[in-house]
DNA sequence: GTCCCTAGCTG
DNA sequence: ACGTAGCTAGGGACT
């Protein structure tokens, strides 16, 4: 920065900072009136909030540096940036920065006054507002009343759809470097800051470098926590340069990015966009939470829990150990003459689920250990956490990303709510009255594989409505009367359809089925000829993939995968590894992108009938609804839906949605839909 | 405080 | 060579 700070760390005597151009200030009625102006007259418009975490979300006690989450905003506006740029404008545009909260000796607007002037450009029909990550921003400004229209446009979903590799480098990088990127890399970082740096301006990160030393020292000075030296804390001539810098990088991005998209991409894009308003109404609305189960089931789990381990140290014969320490158990174990044959990553000896269960038979500490870790796992995991983060109405509010994995599927987390075990699910509740409705597609990552490759076998088995794992046993093993065998060659011929989404092989099939492993070998070789198309197309898309070093799904998400045309790491676990990741993107993720645009398809099925009907939760290939009881009658018309999305008339087997509902809760449901 | 490792939960 | 995609918790080693 271009002035020293003569004294730090009093909010009343902060340093005097200079504004450089082309950043401007936002702090009166009148400079918000003339940029509001100039706003409405440009075609796109950056945004961009600045939060700080809400102040009743107050770190749990000394020690934990957590915070409760008591409401859907999370985060609360403390400013906002606004970047645009006119034919009038200087060639490097207008930024500007509008602080909302900052420290109370700032000069600044509130909210009530900006309101009005900032509705006419969030609300204005015929500008393009973008932001990078905006169902953030989204969810932020409704938390203070503001909605935006239309819906935005988001660099850091563009970002995610294209080839960045081949962008145009602004920061001089090591040839060296770039190739081996281009070779090892799938995708680099999304990050406002890291696209800046490498597309826009080297040094793109100076602000943010001036702001953190600067918040570091008034950490170290005032004794403490950075990360409770929020930004509004911050000196406001200090925050505009870096906060108007972020909307200025959005602006320039835009186009940079937007124009890699191609035909595909566009489409992709255009569903991703959708989705945003989607997904952070679900965020913000939240999910039900039946407090009191979770309370008696934390009760009951910690009795389990104690039990569990007065019988580990009673079977151990001592009590010198922690059983959370997978290290000493090793040990332990290893003294007490237990034969650990398994190995971790990192070859190490592995005392997993697998391991234990194994032992558990001739070994009461083995089973012990197993039923604490599956008590604490539940508990901690699933309980206390849940109960945590539960805001003032028992809702739990987690965040979805749609650029959280290289497949296409959602991400959630803070709370993760899409791998909730079924005994927890008991505590997810329908509002009162309500009743929860689950929907979900059948097989669906079968399907596409049989669609893919065209097996008649398979093909056949979707188009008569079969079974397809009893059809898989039948075809694999032959016919049976007897209804035991017939189960357990069910499970091994589920366990090989599985094995074609994965990649498994006869020892993870083994062992997910309890069958020999020699058996399994065979299985596999039989199952390979009865399938045998199943077992081309995977070698084509594998060949496929070496040539172009990547991968496309039904909707053409690009997944790159640059080290199976790299010869050099031929025949190394690297590329075996790419090998089935390739063949598991192109399933899992042309059902990611088709499931992308079903919650797309349903969530305008509710708002042209404005239904007060809403997705609550989405896992995969399973929306979980929340439906008033006069709106019944929406619910076969919501399976159509979801059996109707775009690709279906292109696609060699039937779709199936099936609908099970609950007026209880997410675990004890019922298949089906009457009344 | 950070990071990695191991484990375990989901589709 | 041989299990995809995620998130989170805890221990343990490091700074």
């Amino acid at each position: 920065m271009s002035v020293v700070p003569v004294q730090m760390g009093l909010d009343d005597h902060m340093p005097i900072y200079e504004i450089p151009a082309p950043y401007r200030k936002v702090a009166t009625l009148p400079q918000l009136e003339r940029m509001i102006a100039r706003a409405l007259e440009a075609d796109v418009v950056a945004i961009d909030t600045e939060t700080r975490p809400r102040a009743r979300n107050l770190p749990l006690d000394g020690k934990s540096r957590k915070y409760h989450s008591l409401t859907a905003g999370l985060n609360e506006a403390i400013g906002i940036c606004i970047s645009f740029r006119l034919p009038s404008s200087p060639p490097t545009g207008e930024h500007h920065y509008l602080p909302l909260r900052h420290a109370a000796s700032t000069k600044q607007l509130t909210i009530e006054q900006v309101r009005a002037p900032l509705d006419r450009l969030l609300l204005a029909p015929h500008i393009r507002k973008v932001f990078h990550h905006a169902k953030f921003d989204l969810n932020v400004l409704r938390a203070d009343g503001f909605e935006v229209a239309p819906v935005p446009e988001d660099t850091l979903l563009a970002a995610s759809l294209v080839p960045l590799h081949e962008l145009p480098r602004v920061d001089g990088p090591d040839p060296a470097a770039v190739l081996e990127e281009r070779y090892t890399r799938e995708r680099p970082s999304l990050g406002l800051k890291s696209l800046a740096c490498r597309h826009l301006d080297p040094a793109a990160d100076r602000h943010e470098r001036a702001i953190t030393s600067f918040r570091e020292t008034y950490a170290r000075r005032r004794g403490v926590h950075l990360q409770d030296v929020t930004y509004d804390l911050l000196p406001v001539d200090l925050m505009v340069p870096y906060a108007a810098g972020d909307t200025r990088f959005t602006l320039e991005l835009f186009p940079l990015v937007s124009g890699f998209l191609d035909a595909a991409g566009e489409r992709l894009y255009a569903t991703e966009r959708a989705l945003i308003p989607i997904l952070a109404d679900m965020e913000y609305r939240g999910a039900r939470v039946d407090r009191a189960f979770l309370e008696r089931a934390g009760g009951e789990y910690q009795l389990a829990i104690d039990q569990a381990r007065a019988d580990v140290y009673r079977a151990a014969g001592r009590s010198d150990f922690d059983v959370d320490s997978t290290a000493q158990l090793v040990r332990l174990f290893g003294e007490a003459g237990l034969v650990l044959s398994g190995k971790t990553a990192s070859g190490r000896a592995s005392l997993d689920k697998a391991a234990l269960v194994r032992l558990a038979k001739s070994s009461p500490l083995a089973a012990a250990v197993s039923a604490y870790r599956k008590a604490t796992k539940l508990k901690g995991t699933y309980v206390d956490s849940l109960l945590e983060k539960l805001d003032h109405t028992d809702h739990v509010h987690c965040s979805l990303k749609s650029h959280g994995t290289r497949t296409g599927r959602l991400s959630a987390d803070g709370p993760n709510l899409q791998n909730i075990p079924p005994a927890m699910r008991a505590a997810f509740i329908p509002p009162e009255g309500w009743t929860m409705v689950m929907i979900d597609y059948s097989q669906i990552e079968l399907r596409l594989v049989a669609h893919y490759s065209r097996d008649p076998v398979m093909l056949d088995a979707f188009a008569r409505g079969d079974d397809i794992h009893t059809r898989t046993a039948i075809e694999v093993f032959g016919p049976t009367d007897d209804p035991e065998e017939a189960a357990r060659r069910r499970k091994i011929a589920k366990n090989l359809n599985f094995a074609i989404c994965y990649g498994a092989g006869p020892a993870r099939i083994s062992e997910m089925s309890g069958e020999p492993i020699e058996a399994c070998k065979g299985h596999l070789e039989r199952f390979y000829r009865v399938f045998a198309r199943l077992d081309r197309w995977k070698k084509e898309v594998v060949l496929r993939a070496r040539a172009t070093g990547e991968v496309a799904n039904l909707y053409g998400r690009r997944r790159w995968l640059p080290i199976l045309r790299d010869a050099s790491r031929r025949h190394t676990r690297e590329y075996w590894k790419a090998e089935r990741v390739a063949v598991n993107t192109l399933i899992q993720g042309s059902a990611a992108d088709m499931f992308k645009e079903t919650m797309v398809n349903v969530a305008e099925f509710l708002r042209a009938r404005k239904a007060r009907s809403r997705i609550v939760l989405s896992v995969h290939d399973e929306l979980v609804f929340y439906v008033p009881p006069e709106e019944a009658g929406l619910v076969p018309e919501l399976q159509r839906v979801m059996e109707q999305p775009s690709i279906a008339g292109e696609l060699l087997v039937p779709l199936a949605a099936d609908i099970s509902h609950s007026i209880a809760n997410w675990r004890d449901k019922r298949s089906g839909w009457t009344r």
